[in-house]
DNA sequence: CTACATGGTCAAGCTGCTTGACCATCGCGT
DNA sequence: ACGCGATGGTCAAGCAGCTTGACCATGTAG
């Protein structure tokens, strides 16, 4: 494959991620939750499933843990995490969503389908499956770095 | 599709673009371009085929033209890129990559095929090809966003 | 019990972007 | 030819998000 090549594919993958990324941002705020930014979209998909330290989320995120405290400083003062004692460790503190937070969690997840939905009007569903299956092989593993 | 399903396919994406945007930028500071950041392959991007007037960067990268004009100063200031006087419009400036600005840009070319051609060892040449095709059709036009 | 490691926060500083103001030049209408 | 709004670009100030550095509380190994 020639060197041309491959910057196309990055081009073309690196646009496609970005205006997703648009897209579910734009969806979120159009069901009514303001005052978030993407970078706060993997924080939530990290709070999601049994909540989260902080230092957990410096790591998924990949930033220090001071950043992402004032990350879920932001959160809490806005009504989609909160701050409650670690149940085995007094030192941590077990940061988990609220009602709220799995709203407007929910709403991400209705706008990512919105989108990917019409990926299938232009590829086929079966298409999309496959692309999916594709990118999850070649996707790292390791911290999500939310900025470029 | 199940609104988990998208979600789960739009973090592949998020992640393979993100794991992309490191690595090649990894690969450019190896082969010796130092100080830039993930942002500034956006705008080689731009300024690669003829150059750009800096508010057509600025539209290119979704920022203002004050942003765009920073970003140019520090590309002229490390020897990637410079000003000259526009052929036909006395107020605009031409933006175009110097020498060194092109070697950078054949690094950005290397790194992006020594990532991508990792693909093809996972998935084979031809899903490759027609993941970059699939890419193409759902990648949205319009400005480049580096950030999230 | 001491000593070091770990979770978390507070404070200060830097960087990249924004808004606002301004100047030079273009190009259209008269 | 001239006047005037539109456009390209820069300067300056402010802000938001991140970093480094210092610090305290709690855990854990010896």
């Amino acid at each position: 494959m020639q060197n041309s090549e491959a910057m196309a594919l990055s081009a073309a993958l690196l646009a496609a991620a970005g205006g997703l990324t648009q897209r579910i941002h734009e969806g979120v705020v159009a069901r009514g939750f303001e005052g978030l930014r993407p970078a706060h979209g993997f924080a939530f998909a990290r709070l999601a499933p049994d909540g989260a330290t902080v230092t957990d989320l410096a790591v998924h995120l990949g930033v220090t843990k001071q950043a992402a405290s004032q990350l879920v400083d932001e959160m809490v003062r806005k009504g989609y995490a909160e701050r409650r004692p670690h149940p085995e460790d007094a030192r941590a503190r077990l940061v988990v969503l609220t009602g709220r937070g799995w709203d407007c969690t929910r709403a991400a997840e209705e706008a990512a389908a919105e989108a990917v939905g019409e990926w299938g009007d232009l590829l086929g569903e079966r298409e999309v499956r496959v692309l999916g299956e594709q990118l999850l092989r070649i996707a790292p593993r390791g911290p999500v770095r939310p900025a470029w």
